[in-house]
DNA sequence: GTCTATAAACTGATAGAC
DNA sequence: GTCTATCAGTTTATAGAC
């Protein structure tokens, strides 16, 4: 019996180490070369698995892709969301922009942490799933993690006052646009600051300056 | 005589007819989809014209993905170009943040206007440039339009006092994020508008907001 | 669960007739 | 310059042995 469980929990460990292995190096390519470009067989050369496994445990590309997506954005929706409602426990005021960003940086920073990629990957799938043709892709992420999305958007426009709806619309759309194209750049656009000006920026350091510009962006004075 | 002028005109018309033909309908689905995922027998098939017509008028796929760029890079750079040498003349201060960015849209649309496609669509394609792995395109464009970008950039960051260098970076490439994101995605952005807002903003309003937006992102105080 | 072999469908590119 | 037909290469996906 005991010898029955150690052989399960064996058989498990090696079917996630083969699950894990595909999915590290899908995320690595796809968001190096997007998904239509990077071919199974990369993926399972890189990983050292065998072609045919990826069908075996995802069962087609489309499903592959979701998974790389799911494996980020499931305990990023239920991280942010958790915090969200620690937010409306801890004030009964509506909580400030620059509160609600930090809140929504730290859960992307903790949750890549935790499955070990970067989070600038991540931002850049995000970024390739919107710039490609992946309808399939689109649906899967407004269906199952739409809701925090759109939770998280409606506080960020109820703290902003003395503007029109939209206004605030786009200024959203703005700040959203400053930081993907920011994060999913991170890497070549760090590679020209050490080429061209002989100086570094860690990823947080780009987040400390990117808070306040986001900030500026959503609450700066309307101009005539 | 005369009736050889005629036939060569003729025939040069007839040829910038398909060329244009490809060139238009490349655009629009480029920008949709992506490089990869449009084959030449899609784009052919839209345009009306034979397959086999792409390979003589361009020589291959990928000159054909450098043509598309170049139709609107090299009008595109002169007229910025120019316009920035007026900017030098008519002043010896230099020219303000808000005036490079002015400049720099109106460039935009009247390229735009000029080859009778929407800017937002060159924004994608740019976009798209920079996502997919396309070597080949981002070499073409750094070795071809480099240089006007590097003189624009280097302008708009002389005009940011009171920043240390890595600041005045950082923060330049936050002002782009927002406006590549923004334009590039106008069109499902003014979707959700409808959809949810039931009003409309044009790409000329949208452009008036974002304008003082990337100001403030570029200007604002550095804060604490 | 892993592997080989192969099916079926696409792709970009080209040769040659008109 | 346009067209048909076709080549050669690649892709995802799967059937079947182990």
């Amino acid at each position: 019996m005991v010898q029955t469980i150690k052989k399960a929990v064996a058989k498990k460990a090696i079917q996630n180490e083969t699950v894990e292995k595909i999915l590290h190096s899908a995320t690595l390519l796809f968001s190096e070369r997007g998904f239509t470009e990077t071919s199974l067989r990369t993926i399972t050369s890189l990983a050292e698995v065998n072609l045919a496994s990826v069908n075996y445990h995802f069962g087609s590309k489309k499903a592959l892709i979701q998974a790389v997506f799911a494996r980020f954005l499931l305990p990023f929706s239920e991280k942010l969301d958790q915090r969200l409602d620690v937010l409306a426990l801890e004030s009964k005021e509506a909580p400030s922009v620059e509160l609600l960003l930090k809140t929504v940086f730290q859960a992307l920073l903790e949750v890549t942490e935790e499955i070990d990629e970067d989070p600038q990957r991540f931002m850049r799938l995000l970024s390739l799933a919107y710039a490609q043709a992946q309808e399939h892709l689109r649906h899967f992420i407004v269906e199952s993690y739409g809701s925090t999305y759109t939770r998280f958007m409606d506080l960020l426009r109820e703290a902003l006052p003395n503007q029109t709806p939209v206004e605030s619309f786009w200024r959203s759309y703005f700040m959203l646009g400053t930081a993907v194209f920011t994060l999913s750049s991170y890497d070549p656009i760090r590679s020209i600051l050490n080429a061209d000006y002989d100086e570094d920026s860690s990823l947080g350091d780009v987040i400390s300056l990117l808070i306040p510009s986001m900030v500026r962006v959503l609450e700066g004075e309307t101009q005539g």
